[in-house]
DNA sequence: ATGAAAGCGCTAACAT
DNA sequence: ATGTTAGCGCTTTCAT
């Protein structure tokens, strides 16, 4: 029941507990035949030095707060992953915090962490918005992943939604399409208004601009629906679409299959997300940007890293996107 | 830069550190006037005991380790919102691993959760087949959620799959469908096997069976669509589908659509899994089995504190399944 | 009613 | 080369 502490491997051993200690962490000037006796009694009485005690006194524990508004969402999981994956192998363990997007809880979850001396603090958020900055007191440095402070020039990571509007539009424009609309989530999105943004700005520079106007609407399949019908109704012409997410592309997807449309053939399709289960199922299955977010979250744990090295950052990053191409934009038999 | 201290609280305040200890927590026996004062003093400084050392102390640390070998995915997500909905409130804090599936990573994390001597874990999983029990040492609690140890009685909670097939045909019935096909994941994974099972006999004890028998494939739109195809190939009066997955039961949908069938009037249609951008996505909205995987953690996290507190738990603990029901099953007109 | 002291398990500086 | 000591921040006896 009781778990092994130095004193019984010291006691064991025939050392003092300094000695003990020395020994296990290669410190100091001791015979090497006693460091192995030292470390066989150890390994025999399955000793593993207690993590509290250790960053009691080193006056930092070896653990960060992830903390999410996202309930752990679509967004913030590979993000998490991406954390977990950089800090994991650092011995570095991840305190798993779900606001709920209630700033009460929020609140109390960052006065536990900091009770909990943990070494820094990693905020994740739904989507690239930014919101409130976190104070986490004196001492605990803050890293934004996909979110940004507000109002702060915080250390923030968030994927590139205008590159990834710029990669659509140039496959595009290289698979030999020309009428290309944009159908996406809602204005107020910042990301939506990104992508619009790098789509329209390749379009630009081949003199093109999105057919139809870009059109926002909302992030669910029922809005690509429609909005790909009224798109073929005043444009027949068109004979590509850039989706805002997956599941947009999906919708519009069932509207050109129910109009006749071959998918590439006459109207080739991208995705945004790349969220695997959607663009696999499709019919065919999707090009997508891919927002490479466990990259986001590794970038995040390294600033943060850094920042607890003590060399902080501020401003911005992006993380590039990455276009996955599937048959939904294949230079098909017309195309 | 350094946090407060009880000492630098009972310094100011004028009093010993014990007395300062004993304030804060309510113990002993002091003047309420001192009392006041130090909780006036504390709060004035931001004081907040460092859990570290208390964890040190009290020989516990008020932490657990929930670890997945599910990277996070859409089963341990929900499962792991309400261990966390259970455990913080009551304080303690959770650990995130995620071992990816591998072994080492898995056993390298039980030593690290060890060290920082964790009270419990938590130890979630894909589906429920069985897997090789985690031994995290003596005095160390686990508990199974959305997974067993094989061999083992350990404390485990699943969802109901058995319970879930019946509801769904329960409501199929109910709706007056009598040649009910079902159409679901491999038959290797045991979830798709217990839903397969009590769906059957629900059909039995009203005189049927499954309508061109059970269809085990793969969990994938695809296989929905290319089954379906089949089943109403083979057997055209069909009507009504259980499908083993909201995924699969887009596939079906699909075809359906293309075989000119309405949904729900001439066939309905039940997934599983209440996965809502696929469910809700669908045309029309799916009628699905929510498996509740968030009470499935809540229940989990309750077993560990019931263990934690001394009070061990053996034994399979299933969770009701739950029908949301949407259009694809509403009675049609002409069903 | 309050203070002093011991100790949780460990490391590091200082003796020997 | 090894042992002794102090102390990380806190709680809890035990004196006073």
């Amino acid at each position: 029941m009781r778990r092994v502490t130095i004193r019984d491997v010291a006691a064991e051993a025939g050392v003092s507990i300094g000695t003990a200690s020395k020994a296990l962490n290669g410190q100091g000037k001791l015979r090497a035949e006693t460091r192995e006796r030292v470390a066989e009694v150890a390994e025999r009485l399955g000793f593993a030095p207690n993590t509290l005690a250790q960053a009691l006194l080193a006056g930092r524990s070896f653990t960060v707060g992830l903390i999410t508004t996202d309930s752990f969402g679509r967004f913030s999981i590979p993000v998490m992953l991406g954390v977990e994956d950089a800090l994991g192998t650092g011995q570095v363990s991840v305190f798993m915090c779900d606001t709920r997007d209630d700033p009460e809880r929020e609140r109390r979850y960052v006065e536990t962490l900091a009770a909990r001396r943990v070494d820094g603090l990693i905020v994740s958020g739904r989507r690239i918005e930014p919101r409130p900055p976190v104070v986490a007191g004196p001492g605990i440095p803050v890293v934004y992943a996909m979110t940004q402070p507000v109002g702060e020039d915080g250390p923030a990571v968030v994927p590139d939604d205008e590159g990834g509007g710029r990669v659509a539009a140039e496959h595009l424009l290289h698979g030999g399409r020309r009428r290309i609309g944009h159908i996406t989530g809602p204005e107020r999105f910042l990301g939506a208004r990104m992508r619009a943004a790098g789509f329209g700005a390749t379009l630009a520079q081949a003199g093109l601009r999105a057919h139809g106007g870009v059109r926002f609407g909302e992030w669910s399949e029922r809005w690509g629906r429609e909005a790909a019908a009224r798109l073929l109704a005043e444009e027949p012409g068109t004979d590509a679409i850039f989706c805002g997410s997956d599941q947009i592309a999906r919708g519009v997807a069932d509207t050109l299959r129910a109009a006749g449309r071959a998918i590439p053939g006459d109207v080739a399709l991208v995705g945004f997300d790349n969220w695997e289960p959607m663009a696999l199922g499709a019919q065919p299955p999707l090009t997508s940007v891919d927002m490479c977010l466990e990259e986001v979250g590794r970038v995040a744990a390294g600033l943060l890293l850094a920042a607890i090295a003590g060399e902080p950052a501020r401003g911005t990053r992006r993380v590039p996107c990455r276009l996955v191409t599937r048959q939904s934009s294949r230079p098909g038999p017309t195309g």
